[in-house]
DNA sequence: CGGCATCCATCCTGATACTG
DNA sequence: CAGTATCAGGATGGATGCCG
């Protein structure tokens, strides 16, 4: 056996994620950024220019949107297309690459859209039972 | 129309993460992390000791390990069951709620180890353009 | 074994000002 | 419009030591 057949064998892929020197690590660490997130979810729909995004990805600063875009850039995940209007239009828009990305990015940010209510629930009751835990210790601490 | 008809229509469900103020972004932004992802995706498969995760997770901290822990147990994805034994024994484990999202959380956690040869493509092309322009300054500068 | 508490470095972010 | 540059400070992460 090979060592590629090996790891084939062991990991179903020659990466592991699971692995800290595997390069698979940075770039799971560039997807699981909110603002990559809701980035690449935006550009679902079409090309965005650089200041719709801004409008839309409520919150989102002139300068992190610049960072990510440029990280998804490098990574082959969006292309940024400069026209040369007056003053200048940037469009970004999916690779072929990044739309394989789409459904299960789609599928994430929005599983808390759909699942607030049963979230927002478990919040709720783990915060009463610590309280009631916090209690419980300052009466032990009285005796 | 009512307020809830009108937010249904226009963003589809009642939360949208594209704006700021709704709570579905600080779940988003939990899920939007590289360990809890990973820890979801290495809990699909069964429930986990926390030293077990810690050695499967490689590079991960104790510190962060229970950091991350704690915010899924408090959003109700994990559960965490303490055995009396001696040590004490603690297993982590998905929820029902939990189990709705490994799906995508394993298509999204190795998405990168299928598509590492493309980005790490894109990023040489990447790179390598960003050097021509780099050279280009240079003497544009000189003259 | 499975944590918690503390300290410290640093990375990231927000705010602000300027440019082609 | 679509950025770049800079700087202060707040959150974050690692290292370490202790505990039931």
């Amino acid at each position: 056996m090979t060592d590629d057949a090996l790891r084939l064998h062991a990991g179903r892929y020659a990466y592991n994620v699971y692995e800290d020197k595997c390069p698979t690590r940075q770039v799971l660490e560039r997807l699981a950024d909110k603002w990559a997130l809701l980035i690449l979810d935006r550009l679902e729909t079409g090309p965005q220019r650089f200041n719709g995004l801004k409008r839309e990805i409520k919150q989102i600063t002139q300068k992190v949107l610049t960072q990510t875009l440029r990280k998804l850039e490098r990574d082959g995940l969006v292309t940024r297309t400069v026209y040369a209007t007056k003053p200048v239009t940037v469009e970004y828009a999916l690779t072929a690459l990044g739309a394989t990305l789409t459904e299960t990015v789609a599928a994430l940010a929005h599983w808390a859209e759909q699942n607030m209510d049963a979230v927002a629930a478990a919040q709720a009751a783990y915060d009463a039972q610590e309280a009631r835990q916090a209690e419980l210790q300052k009466r032990v601490h009285r005796l």
